[in-house]
Formats: structure tokens, C-alpha cells, sequence
DNA sequence: TCTAGTCTTGTGCCGTCGGT
DNA sequence: ACCGACGGCACAAGACTAGA
């Protein structure tokens, strides 16, 4: 049972906006004032301390001269509501701009290309009270749709769009993919082809997504069916192994430029076209209200869309 | 003692809510 | 959808107090 669940019961019949007229007249300790402030008449409001009295065992105010004087009673009653009170004003003033959080959904090597641009961005401007929380994107595609239909999540970047009329999918780029080895491979110089793939023995992303597997047997046709020596669902990992065997792997070309020197890997060109992703970012039409996500969205048109700028320096 | 300022009380109107 | 009950508000008038 909801532990407050019959102090609610019996809030019902209190009308919590006596509590208003009571911080007005103790702030200001007169009825007339308190009543201008409120946009009340003082009677109303002489009133409204009426009826608070029924619910206490003390009078609250008490005539001092030409105004009023609060009772000791006043005074801890005051203590005890000014913090709660304040807390509702301040939702209230905010209108929900009191500090979220502004979730973004996507696969880690697009995270770390699209959020620490965002981050960096949101972060810029002081009057946008917001922190990002990047969740891994699951597996399942009815999951993704749903996460943004029921706001679970306020934005997705994927490599396919989502298609739902309350949905928006915009594309934001493509990027190349690139064959990727070790800089000192035994074998492989600067370039790769089936015949020299025939040889090697190969990495793969362990994903079930269907993008993924479309490109694989994109792969599998333009440089024959590949040996393949570990998976892993892990972009990073993968890219790890590269760096310790003489296998070869095939990635966003973004991913490439920013490990490649941190795990010693070489770009390998190669006499057919590898092909190209499309990255989309989703999100709820009707969460475009919001001031954050909608300056999100913006930004990532700016710097991704509108520019045309290449995803990697 | 009068006056001005403030609070309280009485009354009627109007909007809302709950029951049928 | 209608109707009665109820609550909140404004207005008017009275009560109270300080200061001139």
C-alpha cells in the first residue's frame, strides 16, 4: 500500500490554495497587501484565513494595531510548508525546464561521433538546464519504436530509419566503410582484394540487426565468403583483436580515424566499393515541444546535415 | 475626538461538482 | 443533460486601532 496513500485521502478535502493566502499574508503581514498581491480582495482573503483556522487548533494571525501579527503556531506552520511551497513554484515557474535528463539511444560507435559534438553543445549554453544519458540501442526494432512512442527515450541514432507516422527519421549522413588491418600486417600493404582476402582471416560484428547482416552479405559478395575468426557485438573490441592478430576487418570510416592510431591500424583500399551507411536520427513528433530536444535536433542538423560536414576531422 | 487605514462579517452571485 | 448543493469571491458595511 502507498504509504502516504490516506494522508491523500484527506488532503482531497483540503483546498491546498489557503496554503498560498497563508505564506502571502505571513510574508507581508496584512490581509490588504496579501490580497493585492494575489489579485484577491481583502475580504476573500480574510476569508481564506477563516478557513484555514477550522483545520487548526490556533487562530494563525491575530489583529496587531493597524495589521495583523503572526502566532508562534504561524511561525513553525510557516517553517514546515516554505520548502514544499517553493518546490512547487519552482516546477511551476520552470515549466519544465528544471534539469533533465535527455536520453539518446544509438550503437557505441555512432555515440562517439555524434555525442560529444552534442555534449559540448547542450553543455554551451547556461540557459538550457539538461544532462545527457547515452543507453546502448537494443536489438529489437518494435523495442526502438516503442522507447520513442512512450518516451522512454528522446532520441535515436541508427543506421535505419523507423517508419511510424508519429515518428520523425531524419537522415543526418552517410559514411564510408573501410577495410581495416594492422599497420604492421605480414601480408596485406596498402590495399585488399578477393584474391588477397582469400587468404586472410576475417573479424565481424556479432549483431542482429538487419542493416548489419544486409552489409555482410554485401561483403560476402564483392570479396567472396571470408574466413571468419572472432565476433564480437563490440565495435572497440574488435578493432583490439585487429591490433594483436593479422586479421581484417571492415568499419565506419569514422571509427577507423579516430582508433587508428590508438590500436596501430592501416586503412586498406580496395579495387570495389565497400558502400556506404545511411545514419538516421529518430525522435517523437509531439517531443519536439520540448526546448532541449528540439536545440539537440538543431544542432545535429547543423553540424550533420546542413553543412554536409564529414563526420570524422 | 476625528480621520484614515486595515481587518472582519454578512450577503448575494456565480461557477463547479456530484448525483440522478 | 439537468439540477441541487456547496464553496469561493466581491461588494458593502461595520469594527478596530493609530495618529493627528
Amino acid at each position: 500500500m502507498f504509504e502516504h496513500q490516506d494522508s491523500l485521502k484527506s488532503l482531497r478535502k483540503f483546498d491546498l490554495n489557503l496554503l498560498t493566502v497563508f505564506e502571502a499574508v505571513y510574508y507581508y503581514k496584512s490581509v490588504s497587501k496579501a490580497a493585492d498581491i494575489l489579485g484577491m480582495t481583502s475580504p476573500a482573503v480574510s476569508q481564506s484565513i477563516q478557513r484555514l483556522r477550522q483545520y487548526f487548533p490556533d487562530p494563525l494571525f491575530i489583529r496587531y494595531g493597524k495589521g495583523i501579527s503572526a502566532t508562534v503556531f504561524a511561525d513553525s506552520m510557516h517553517e514546515n510548508i516554505k520548502g514544499s511551497l517553493s518546490g512547487i513554484i519552482d516546477i511551476f515557474a520552470d515549466k519544465g525546464d528544471s534539469i533533465r535528463n535527455l536520453v539518446i539511444w544509438s550503437d557505441p560507435h555512432l555515440a562517439q561521433v555524434l555525442i560529444p559534438d552534442i555534449c559540448s553543445h547542450l553543455m554551451s549554453l547556461p540557459k538550457l538546464k539538461c544532462r545527457i544519458v547515452h543507453n546502448l540501442l537494443p536489438e529489437d526494432a518494435v523495442g526502438v519504436e516503442h522507447a520513442l512512442l512512450y518516451h522512454k527515450t528522446d532520441i535515436i541514432f541508427d543506421i535505419a530509419p523507423i517508419f511510424n507516422s508519429a515518428i520523425e527519421s531524419e537522415l543526418i549522413f552517410r559514411e564510408k566503410i573501410v577495410a581495416v588491418c594492422g599497420k604492421d600486417h605480414p601480408r596485406l600493404k596498402d590495399s585488399l582484394s578477393a584474391n588477397s582476402l582469400k587468404d586472410e582471416r576475417c573479424i565481424t560484428i556479432m549483431k542482429d540487426r538487419k542493416k548489419i547482416n544486409e552489409f555482410k552479405s554485401k561483403i560476402d559478395v564483392l570479396l567472396g565468403k571470408r574466413v571468419i575468426s572472432f565476433a564480437s557485438p563490440s565495435s572497440l573490441i574488435a578493432l583490439s583483436v585487429i591490433e594483436k592478430t593479422n586479421d581484417v576487418g571492415f568499419f565506419p570510416e569514422s571509427m577507423y580515424e579516430k582508433f587508428k592510431n590508438i590500436y596501430n591500424l592501416k586503412r586498406l583500399e580496395c579495387d570495389v566499393d565497400l558502400g556506404s551507411y545511411e545514419v538516421y536520427m529518430s525522435y517523437s513528433k509531439k517531443a519536439l515541444q520540448d526546448k532541449a530536444l528540439l536545440e539537440l535536433v538543431e544542432r545535429v542538423r547543423e553540424t550533420f546535415v546542413m553543412n554536409n560536414k564529414s563526420v570524422h576531422p
